[in-house]
DNA sequence: ACAGAATCCGGCTTATAGATCAACTCAAGT
DNA sequence: ACTTGAGTTGATCTATAAGCCGGATTCTGT
């Protein structure tokens, strides 16, 4: 599940995964993906099932003092949603408006689809040529400097 | 599987592995390739399967928060592109326009099919010839000080 | 509570990109 | 010179994305 794909939005701000990670996602049975805010860069995460899973009750464990922590809690579980396959198949994801905002991707356009081997990422195609150019995004980047407890985990 | 051949871009952008290597693949049981981007390089790297697997699994493996490890997973798995052999044994690879770009390698031209054993990488020829005399590339090459983290990992 | 409007969701159709299949030419070796 | 295999080009076909439409459901305002 690697490479990317441009995809369009649809008028109403539906996503279709794309063929060629739907059926890896199928033959491996997953029958959910959610997707979440990039707690980074104004780009959208998206973990199968089984993935979210493991990721989630991660970060849920961790102890909420610190706030780089919590911060990171509340920007990946709180803006979680999720989706699945239709009957045939089929995935169309109705991306919610705050992250479409958080993203930069408006209705009706175009937008790069990520596969990152088992998680992938929904970037504005302009945000994502200007990455691949070393080009500057329209939002900044934020530094993080991870507190220990982070560092096994790879969002 | 080492050494250099000269090979051609078809119109539609396509590239057949030449036979020696094909045929090493095949002994070896490989049953596809990966291209994707050079990380440094304007040039592509070819990949056997297996040796895609490990790669790919030691990126995703590393903690995605570091703006550098993040830069990598994203130019090496983000980019890849995956071909398999033919019934007839033989491997016609469509590069995705994206890699053609960035590796400068246009439709009907010349590029250079160069075997490093494990892996291959494909150049611009024009670019191969100047690297090989010492000479300027038409893109720099960019600059790039590795984490401890990925000192381990041989692209 | 009801009506109207907006939003959401599934089915269908069509243009197209990419993969497969096939054939021809060239080069090399016997 | 003939045969075989490789490289290259061309043609066809299939799967998919995307646009469109209509029905259903939810929300809102009166």
């Amino acid at each position: 599940m690697f490479g990317f794909t441009t995809i369009s939005i649809d008028a109403k701000g539906r996503l279709a995964v794309p063929a060629k990670y739907r059926n890896q996602l199928n033959a491996q049975n997953e029958e959910s993906i959610v997707v979440t805010r990039d707690p980074q860069y104004p780009a959208l995460k998206i973990y199968p099932g089984s993935i979210w899973k493991s990721i989630s009750t991660e970060l849920q464990s961790l102890q909420g003092l610190d706030p780089i922590v919590r911060n990171l809690q509340w920007t990946i579980l709180g803006n979680a949603s999720e989706s699945s396959f239709d009957p045939k198949g089929r995935m169309l994801i109705l991306l919610p408006s705050e992250l479409r905002e958080y993203a930069e991707i408006q209705k009706e356009q175009k937008a790069s689809f990520i596969g990152m081997g088992n998680k992938f990422e929904v970037w504005n195609d302009k945000n994502w040529e200007a990455r691949q150019t070393g080009g500057a995004l329209s939002t900044e980047i934020l530094e993080v400097v991870l507190p220990e407890s982070l560092k096994t985990i790879s969002f």
